[in-house]
DNA sequence: ATATGTTAGTCCAAAAACTGGACGGTGTCG
DNA sequence: CGACACCGTCCAGTTTTTGGACTAACATAT
């Protein structure tokens, strides 16, 4: 299966994956959501070749993750900017983050420190029910997958699992 | 930059990245959570190559995400199975597919429908703040960088920027 | 007893993706 | 004029991924 192919497959993960599925897209967005908005600069920080970066600026473009837009002429010069779709991918940045910090943070010294504007505090956001507020975990949810998984009777268990 | 190289950066995005950063693992780690444990139906239904398949799951347990649990002997036979690490990807995997129905779900034929065990409600689990329970995006949350990031003057918005 | 099926991989050669570094274009500044 | 900043593209070499064949150890059906 082709990269392409995998954004056509039923199931929203994977589409996802299209789009977030390799070594340095994950790294640019958690870099745009830092303020990080020009090639030069995601170059540097990220060492990656300018190649792929192009490469990957341009398929984040084409997804509308991203959009370019001018901020100077003479010469004409562009900037990467999150679009609506980019910014509702806070919350997975933010989750891999969490998981990130707790698993590989250097001896609780936590490379970013997020602070909750609102209330003041230093915190790390929570999964939870947005009906009942209780937060959910793998344990307290299930869900009815449809066809395309349903269709494969070995998948009875999981918290996704067909009911 | 090598794929290992990654590991070591002094950022919890770029060291999850090292593991989730690539086509197939957040497909794999989805249906792990959807209940499959096998290596023949990880490669039905992902269709992805053997070779691919064996290379991403000796990643994921060299990781700690999955371990190889034996469930027969006559054949020696092993099934893949989430560790407590890997449990508590649980968040981003249901992150990425908010995210995915948003954009990608066809004709609000939402492929997967989860529900909260505990209230009974379908949902999409949210982010909030712990410690307010106020939800939490882009605009309402900073981050202080460390050294690292914070060594990049150009970086001074976003909310992550440094405070 | 032989044939067929199930499951978990490995091996290989071809195709695709990624790499670093040079290069091009367009401007500014001193 | 030379040096620098910025955003890319081009190229040849390396690494990764791919599909399909193949092994191995049993179970089950004929």
């Amino acid at each position: 299966m082709k990269w392409d192919e995998i954004g056509q497959m039923q199931c929203s993960v994977a589409r996802s994956s299209a789009v977030l599925g390799d070594r340095w897209t994950l790294l640019i967005l958690s870099d745009v959501f830092l303020g990080v908005r020009r090639f030069e600069d995601f170059q540097k920080r990220l060492k990656l070749s300018r190649t792929t970066l192009a490469t990957r600026l341009q398929m984040l473009e084409r997804h509308d993750v991203l959009r370019r837009e001018q901020y100077q002429s003479q010469p004409v010069r562009y900037e990467y900017r999150l679009t609506a779709k980019g910014r509702d991918l806070f919350p997975v940045i933010s989750t891999i983050l969490n998981w990130g910090d707790k698993y590989y943070a250097d001896d609780a010294d936590v490379p970013i420190i997020r602070t909750h504007k609102t209330c003041g505090h230093d915190i790390q956001p929570q999964l939870v029910c947005p009906d009942c507020g209780e937060p959910v975990n793998e344990r307290n949810m299930t869900g009815r997958a449809r066809a395309a998984v349903a269709s494969h009777p070995d998948v009875e268990r999981g918290p996704f699992s067909r009911s």
